[in-house]
DNA sequence: TGTACATCAGTGAACGCGCGTTCACTGATGTAC
DNA sequence: TGTACATCAGTGAACGCGCGTTCACTGATGTAC
């Protein structure tokens, strides 16, 4: 295991990464980091940071994309393991994974939630796309599934980003829950994200809202 | 309009609060908001700040207040104009409404989204606790709405939380919208509440995910 | 393979700066008589 | 009403501190021959 100079400088900079990542874990905002605080944790002299990113900014922005990665990273793997036996079965597991998600990446989402309202345009749209891209590619399995019950179209791009800012508002009040209380919200959204899904439909059917039921 | 030294303090110290809002209204977060800084665009000597607040965190706070009581504010009187002749359009211009809210309140809105999931646990439990009553607030009016119309009732809770999250989302990616992108935002939440409380109709009715629609 | 030179990640010292906070003080406002 | 004293919001100066950034330097790694 002989590493060249370029290897070796990456591996600082992810030292330096991951340094500012731990700082955010411990409830730090991205706003408020330091370098010099960035470099004492990372064991570095503080111009040694210089030497990997231009400044401050330029390593928040690194840190947005390792988040983003991530985030859709999770979200990619649950989806190839969702085998839809029954559909609200399928949005609960996806819940499932959401949570899992969130307790391995805390720091990340939410740096995430933070930085999409942040200082930074760049960031933000960053963001912003990201988190598109992670609504759309859910309307597509939820059309797929569709499609493979036999069921009627809905208005899935909208109906999916609902369901994704349920999950995101339940990601937020979960991070100061308890295991215990969580599995309780776990629950609960799940209900919601099938009262989207069965509206969204109800929807497309034609029924209105102040109707009675049809059944 | 002679003022006594207690109002003139009390007037100090909404302009050090103002000031602040000025500044985050600028684009800055709480986190990094100084001292010196918030005094000088209160026009204020430094030191002055200390007569009405113990540190930076309790500014930080009555900000947080202060954005909260606007908040449910706007909301009360909103659900106040409510006049229900299509439950459809009750939803629309619940949206419209939380429109013309972000619109004038952006610091605030930004200000009590960002620090659901900031340092200080004080202020997120703040924050927490009025986001729950304005979903409950929602809720009674939804149920009350149903009972009116003589329609079943349904799990007006998590709707009203989902439809919360909807909104609030749609809140975020809002600010950073053109009016005309905004419009056309409308639309699109106002569908999503709509399946939102569809579907807990149908999730009331006993409706199952997976089913064929009932038409 | 050995040698001479180039590259460049990381360092320690130094800079000027704005920060939060303290302190003694000022002077207008309020209170007691 | 007038006077003497108390209160206290606001001030300017000063403090020590950690910040971001620059700079010349070091020494290990890489390259050319």
């Amino acid at each position: 295991m002989t590493i060249n100079r370029a290897e070796r400088k990456a591996l600082t900079r992810q030292k330096i990464i991951d340094a500012a990542m731990q700082l955010l874990a411990a409830g730090r905002g991205l706003d408020s980091l330091g370098l010099r605080e960035v470099a004492r944790q990372a064991e570095l002299a503080a111009p040694s940071l210089y030497n990997h990113f231009a400044d401050l900014d330029s390593l928040g922005l690194a840190l947005v994309d390792q988040a983003c990665f991530r985030l859709r990273a999770a979200m990619r793997q649950g989806r190839r393991e969702m085998i839809v036996v029954d559909p609200s079965q399928g949005l609960r597991d996806l819940a499932e994974r959401f949570l899992t998600y969130l307790w391995e990446n805390e720091a990340e989402f939410r740096l995430l939630i933070q930085q999409r309202l942040g200082t930074s345009a760049t960031i933000r749209r960053r963001i912003r796309g990201e988190l598109q891209l992670l609504v759309e590619e859910l309307a597509d399995d939820v059309r797929s599934v569709a499609e493979h019950r036999g069921l009627p179209p809905l208005a899935g791009l909208g109906a999916a980003e609902a369901a994704v800012a349920v999950m995101f508002g339940f990601g937020v009040l979960a991070l100061d829950m308890t295991p215990e209380q969580s599995r309780i919200g776990l629950d609960q959204v799940a209900a919601q994200l099938s009262m989207v899904f069965l509206g969204a439909r109800a929807l497309s059917s034609g029924v209105k809202l102040g109707e009675r039921p049809a059944r």
